[in-house]
DNA sequence: CAAATATAATAGTATTACTATCATTTTTGC
DNA sequence: GCAAAAATGATAGTAATACTATTATATTTG
């Protein structure tokens, strides 16, 4: 049915919980309720006290696991690109060639999971969904900088360096390979945002594969010397 | 010194504020020090109290302008895309080659304004800060939908539509212009800000020129045919 | 100059994003 | 099996936010 083994584990930065939640049944609930709320109310109208009551426990007890709920959000995306890496190494284990490599990489970046897909408390399509629409909000603030030093976007960037390693070996000449990728990976985002809310600013297509195609296609053309 | 006349107005929807902010002097001010405010501090640390302590008035008095700092948020960027769009109808006059008019259509959103720049209450540097770093969260909201159809986008989707048709002239069988434009659009911002603080996600370099140069190289590859 | 309108001053509400305290339950180490 | 430690629950409290309402005072306008 999957892929994955019992014993891994994601690794998210210390910053970034009190206590490890996967430790701890309510810290579990916590994840997963947390994911299911995040992705129906929006991140601005979630809090941790409608958390606390969905799962039946307290505001109190929550931020003995979590700061803040943007730190809590940094958990979450930082999870996921960790989850996303792995992902990417196994996807392309065996494939040879760049292109190849490059191709799966964009087409992973732009799957959605599906529906009731999770691996331990984490719901991986409503996941997908918060990292798609909220997770900009994490950096996209004054703070910024203190939670990067702290690690916030360690995991994104690995992802984003492993990626270019790629286009690297197609064209090691190309001068911005992190701008492309970068680029591409919140572009993929966007664009799927817009697919929903604001469709003149896409070009949807019946074939459901069009932003990958979109993307793949750019990136391709862009990196050809 | 500049090419604005003092009759041009940028149209912004009315549904965005309760009173023209430009038709008084509260109005203008409550735009030229907001747009001061959410620079400095960001959007979710500005508040309208803040805002009325700084211009020696009231919240309630700048909640008569404005119905909440979403819609101020909103108006500010309607406004700026209007003349955005303004900006790229003079910059294209005369030029006749799609390829130029396209070039200096990515070159006019990379552009940073001088500092100091302003039309009327409007701090040009400030707000296109502003648009780079906080226009995205008056989209990706839940309710997104309800505020488009109030006609938050129209001025930003206006102006993609308008560099569409550059794409068009240049290659019409190209298959995917909006998303080609909104994702370039929404990329030059990104890459903006990663620059200044997550700079492993960017190739910055000497030249200033960079981010036009990758995004109109970008451009031009993709819609060759 | 009266009437209309805009602004200021003040107060109030429900909610948020936390922190603090203390009692109770659960876990654990011996 | 029990005491000590740790985790959780229950409750309360604070400062700030995002507003709304009311009334008084300026300012504009016909």
């Amino acid at each position: 049915m999957n892929n994955f083994t019992n014993n891994i584990r994601f690794h998210v930065g210390e910053s970034f919980y009190i206590k490890d939640p996967e430790s701890s049944e309510l810290g579990r609930k916590i994840v997963s309720v947390g994911i299911k709320l995040i992705d129906e109310l929006g991140f601005e109208e979630f809090t941790f006290r409608k958390l606390g009551q969905e799962i039946g426990s307290t505001e109190a007890s929550i931020y003995r696991y979590f700061e803040s709920k943007n730190k809590f959000l940094i958990y979450l995306s930082s999870w996921y690109w960790a989850w996303m890496e792995y992902n990417l190494i196994i996807s392309l284990t065996n494939i040879h060639s760049p292109e190849k490599r490059l191709e799966r990489g964009i087409a992973l970046l732009a799957l959605e999971p599906k529906e009731n897909e999770h691996l331990d408390c984490f719901n991986l399509a409503g996941l997908s969904r918060i990292v798609n629409t909220e997770s900009s909000k994490s950096y996209l603030t004054k703070d910024v900088d203190q939670v990067n030093t702290e690690g916030a976007f360690v995991n994104y960037k690995q992802l984003v360096t492993r990626l270019c390693e790629i286009v690297k070996e197609i064209n090691p000449k190309y001068k911005y390979p992190n701008m492309l990728l970068s680029t591409v990976i919140e572009g993929i985002h966007l664009q799927r945002f817009f697919a929903e809310h604001l469709p003149k600013l896409t070009n949807r297509q019946k074939d459901g594969q069009y932003i990958q195609k979109f993307f793949t296609d750019l990136i391709l053309k862009a990196i050809k010397s």
